[in-house]
DNA sequence: TTTCTTATGTACTCGTGAGTACGTTGCATA
DNA sequence: TATGCAACGTACTCACGAGTACATAAGAAA
């Protein structure tokens, strides 16, 4: 593992470049530190002084990094919601029938779900946002609802899915898998991959009985 | 439907039994003022001055005919939690198959998250609730769930339902039809019987076509 | 008519939390 | 060495909202 660089030793005085990315760092410790909390204690309870206590800084530090409580909402929301996107656009790059590329897609949608940034996502409800904020955050989840109406629609002109009404059928699927964003916790038991796989397995059987 | 009593008209004069039945409409106008002011924009940030507002009387009125906030919270859950109570009743006397009488209960219970009781106990998370309220919230739902699953469970055992596992399965369910209290605002377009209707047919049969 | 009770509003207290003004320290640059 | 800027913390302000003390008005009872 060694290059044919210099091997520097942790020293405490910075470069300009160590500098930057320790901004940088910290940034990203105050956004997980909030999205925590909010995960935790619902974004209008949790408060930024909280937020400051858990990393040990003060207040001010996080206006510094974020700028005010709704912006440090906003991009966490942004961070899930990046997530999502991204599942999408690898879904649809995937080979296979419309019933395989929704199914991987539906199961990073789920683990992704019991992310931190993604379990933001599902639990804010709009209403906490300003006008503009909420503008944002609609037309970016509407983006995430259509990727997911277009590949029930794939797989329903293919024949791989059955013959089913597509807004609801999408709306149902979002419903069941953001549910445990709701809840998941990390606990001890099944990890997000294991329970995001049944939770979809049952989505895509069905409970009748194949005949 | 003229009886045999007297017909009084509408006195401005009130009988005891008069004051008796409008405190308890009083009660009602409050709490369901409360409950769609928590499900507009949140336990939280939904004052009690707005609530009382809404009824033009004062905030004072309100804690003497249901206390103080937290207690409104709990009697509007408590209201969800009995129609839910009642759903899974009628479902257990239902005559039918395991999956007969799970998908009457799945459409009633489907509703019901879209009433205004329904929808607060959905949308309430229980962290805003003090450590007995919790504990008394959580008892409650853990028999709805539990009455799921035996639903659930008697199917697969009578063979009308695949054999899933049980709680993955009711988890994923109660999931899917807690998500349009999330959301469902009783706009125009399909009814809450139609959409709940539809969810559950998607979930029934599953998204890949029957062989 | 006087007194008690019920129903209600006015006007507070008090805590909490978002957001800010300003001071301080330390490194960097002129 | 002087000046500027970056990275903080202390200590505020200010608004809002839960909960309450007290006044009041109107009917019921005595």
């Amino acid at each position: 593992m060694t290059t044919p660089e210099q091997d520097f030793i942790d020293s405490p005085f910075r470069s300009p470049e160590d500098r930057l990315r320790e901004k940088d760092q910290k940034r990203e410790a105050v956004l997980l530190a909030a999205v925590r909390a909010f995960n935790a204690r619902g974004f209008q309870a949790a408060s930024l002084d909280e937020v400051a206590a858990s990393l040990r800084i003060s207040k001010p530090t996080i206006y510094r990094y974020l700028g005010n409580k709704e912006q440090v909402l906003l991009e966490c929301i942004s961070r899930g919601l990046d997530l999502l996107r991204e599942a999408a656009a690898e879904a649809e790059r995937e080979p296979g029938n419309g019933l395989t590329r929704l199914t991987h897609f539906l199961r990073r949608y789920a683990e992704i779900n019991m992310d931190d940034f993604g379990r933001c996502v599902v639990r804010t409800d709009d209403n906490v946002l300003s006008e503009e904020g909420r503008a944002h955050f609609r037309a970016l989840k509407r983006r995430i609802d259509q990727a997911m109406r277009d590949l029930v629609a794939a797989g329903v002109e293919d024949g791989s899915i059955a013959p089913l009404d597509v807004r609801m059928t999408a709306f149902t699927l979002a419903g069941a898998l953001n549910w445990p964003g709701q809840w998941y916790a990390a606990q001890g038991g099944q990890s997000a991959e294991e329970l995001a796989a049944t939770m979809v397995d049952v989505l895509v059987r069905g409970l009748a009985p194949r005949g």
